[in-house]
RNA sequence: GCGGGAGUAGCUCAGCUGGUUAGAGCGCCGCCCUGUCACGGCGGAGGUCGCGGGUUCAAGUCCCGUCUCUCGCGCCA
């Protein structure tokens, strides 16, 4: 397969069963020691590391030219494989068992001192590895890495493929739907002053294709949004979509479940997922547990909820912030007894990140040791402690305040005091997956009080009926799926009538022009015979990053962007010349002065 | 928009409470070397201490501003 005009065999297939044949190998130096007398080469390619060396006395044309050669250069050699002499093998290569005698060398190219080594890793500034990225991508982690990725796409198109599933591509060139994520915007030229935005998903158009009768939908989507990044979220970034046609949520989890575990297996053969099914939790029970609404279940560390014991306490910050309608949350980490003055002092800073004031804290030595003791009485104090379950040399952990504060700073807490007992060592290959289901169809908005889609506007109530009691308390038949962690995906039953889609507009006080003006396409088809549906997205990016155990996405994609969404390696966004931007109808920064 | 970390040789870093000529490892260049595989030995080149300003007799070191990378908060229907 891999023999073309320039090769035999690549840099990897080689053995001792192919001893004395003549080979054509080519590659880049990975490596080069000079013995003088001798001189060996690394040979790399894709595929692996060939050993070549030259001997002056049978090819004294090959050794000068290999004199001269440096890492990075291309070569392609001729020559002949043999055994390595008896205590010469190297176990650690494939290829560690031979070496290729070279009789021709052909310097198929050279190369600039690279500016940084290519075949070992010093944890370079990202700044470096970015602009040279195509430098980057040639060791052997990204390499592992982006064939990882494409191994994930492959085995995700595989599943849904076999399940009957259509690819139907998407556009790029979309219109606008304010709310939501920013999104980049693209001017026409054609219509001067007006524009296109390209999609933060495809979430309508897979809807209208369910309208349209495809029954069953996916796309490997790229998506876009102009938002600040994160370890975890660039600007571009690849999605599975997915959308069902006569489904309900138990109908879109059941088909998920299964491709994610396939395709854990299929990416990871030492996988090992530590539940199936996979947990499920309501969104109120994975904050007041986990405090995360994409909990990491690797490990045991609960939050429990004293707000009912400590009501009358004498504890002012604990009942003064019960009384404002607050709660005191508690956390429990075994063996924390033992954590010093500073480190609790670490993990208080982790909770003041998400706004919490303080963190109490009680340690259970032989007694009762904290500022909470005194405060609660000993008989209080001793209660609260049995309801955590404590034993002696754990520490619990406090935060009082609005419910969810108090719930995301003691789940960082959480994380912070999980690393710190280092309680993920050693499960480097457990995947733990489950899914947060029933989150609330609305969040208020901190400013204006008002309501909005927690996840969109066409995301479907479990019991429509709220919607006329009271829509604040209306939970959606929407589900994340969460993976050590990290949300990896998440969907919704979708409403397909219109009356109840008019109703949420209403509650989200989008006037009847506004719907008209932005989904008046959507409203239109789901006047059509709109069928019930429903689906899910997974976030490419990220399931990848796990399966490769990165620490963040930029690592599984080929060409990333910086925080600040710049490309080092084109050095885009860029300038464009004026005449460009005249065409696109756009003024000139000039021009604008 | 906000908070934390980082920026000194090509790369990774050290450089203390300000003090003479800014160091190390790797890489690079030259010479030597016939069994290395992170080869080895000897020698050498290489610096706008991110950038701008300030304090000082004196700044890599202190102060102010700014840029870049990164982690996180806000944001991410």
């Amino acid at each position: 397969m891999l023999k073309t005009a320039f090769r035999s065999h690549s840099c990897n297939e080689l053995n001792s069963k192919n001893d004395g044949a003549e080979v054509k190998l080519v590659g880049w130096v990975d490596r080069r020691r000079d013995h003088g007398g001798l001189i060996f080469i690394d040979l790399r390619d894709r595929y692996g590391i060939t050993q070549i060396v030259t001997d002056p006395e049978l090819s004294g044309a090959a050794h000068a030219i290999l004199e001269k050669v440096r890492p990075e250069w291309v070569l392609q050699i001729v020559g002949k494989v043999r055994a390595r002499p008896t205590g010469q093998e190297n176990k650690k290569m494939a290829t560690g068992g031979i070496e290729i005698l070279v009789n021709e060398v052909k310097i198929l190219n050279e190369a600039e001192t690279p500016p940084f080594e290519i075949s070992e890793e010093n944890d370079e500034n990202e700044e470096i590895r970015l602009k040279f990225r195509y430098l980057d991508l040639r060791r052997k982690r990204m390499q592992k890495n982006i064939v990882l990725r494409h191994q994930i796409l492959q085995a995700t198109r595989k599943y849904f493929y076999d399940q009957g599933f259509v690819e139907i591509e998407t556009p790029i060139l979309i219109k606008g739907t304010p709310e939501g994520a920013r999104e980049y915007i693209v001017p026409s030229r054609v219509h001067a002053g007006k524009f296109y935005v390209l999609p933060q998903s495809p979430q309508q158009l897979k809807q209208l294709s369910m309208v349209a009768g495809f029954d069953r939908y996916m796309q490997i989507a790229r998506c876009f949004r102009d938002e600040d990044q994160r370890g975890d979220r660039q600007p571009e970034f690849t999605q599975m979509d997915l959308e069902m046609s006569f489904v309900n949520a138990e109908d879109v989890m059941t088909v998920n479940e299964a491709a994610l575990i396939s395709i854990t297996r299929e990416a990871r053969l030492d996988a090992k997922i530590k539940t199936t099914p996979f947990p499920r939790f309501t969104y109120d029970e994975a904050m007041n547990r986990f405090g995360k609404d994409a909990p990491d279940i690797r490990y045991e560390l609960e939050i429990a909820d004293v707000s009912e014991e400590c009501k009358d306490c004498g504890f002012g910050i604990f009942s003064g912030t019960i009384e404002k309608g607050g709660v005191v949350k508690v956390l429990k980490v075994e063996g924390g007894a033992k954590f010093s003055r500073k480190e609790i002092e670490a993990l208080e800073d982790a909770a003041k990140i998400y706004g919490a004031k303080g963190l109490a804290w009680i340690k259970i030595s032989e007694q009762l040791e904290g500022v909470p003791v005194s405060k609660l009485g000993d008989s209080l104090s001793k209660k609260i402690v049995e309801k955590c379950g404590g034993k002696k040399d754990d520490i619990l952990l406090f935060a009082a305040d609005e419910w969810e504060t108090a719930c995301t700073s003691l789940g960082a807490v959480r994380i912070a005091a999980a690393e710190k007992l280092e309680l993920l060592k050693g499960k480097e290959n457990e995947f733990a997956f489950c899914w947060v289901t029933d989150f609330p169809m609305f969040a208020k908005d901190k400013e204006t009080g008002e309501l909005a889609s927690m996840h969109h506007p066409f995301t479907r109530p479990k019991n429509p009926a709220d919607l006329d009691s009271d829509p604040s308390q209306a939970t959606a038949e929407a589900y994340d799926i969460i993976l050590n962690g990290y949300e990896i995906g998440g969907g919704s039953v979708r409403i397909h009538e219109r009356d109840l889609q008019k109703k949420i507009f209403d509650i989200l006080k989008v006037s009847d022009e506004d719907a008209e003006r932005r989904f008046g396409h959507i409203l239109r088809a789901f006047s059509y015979g709109a069928p019930p549906h429903g689906g899910i997205a997974w976030g490419i990016d990220r399931l990848a990053m796990l399966f490769a155990g990165e620490p963040n996405i930029r690592e599984v994609i080929a060409f990333p962007k910086t925080n600040r969404a710049e490309d080092l390696m084109l050095g885009a966004p860029d300038l464009i010349p004026d005449a460009q931007l005249k065409e696109a109808n756009i003024k000139s920064l000039e021009e604008k002065k």
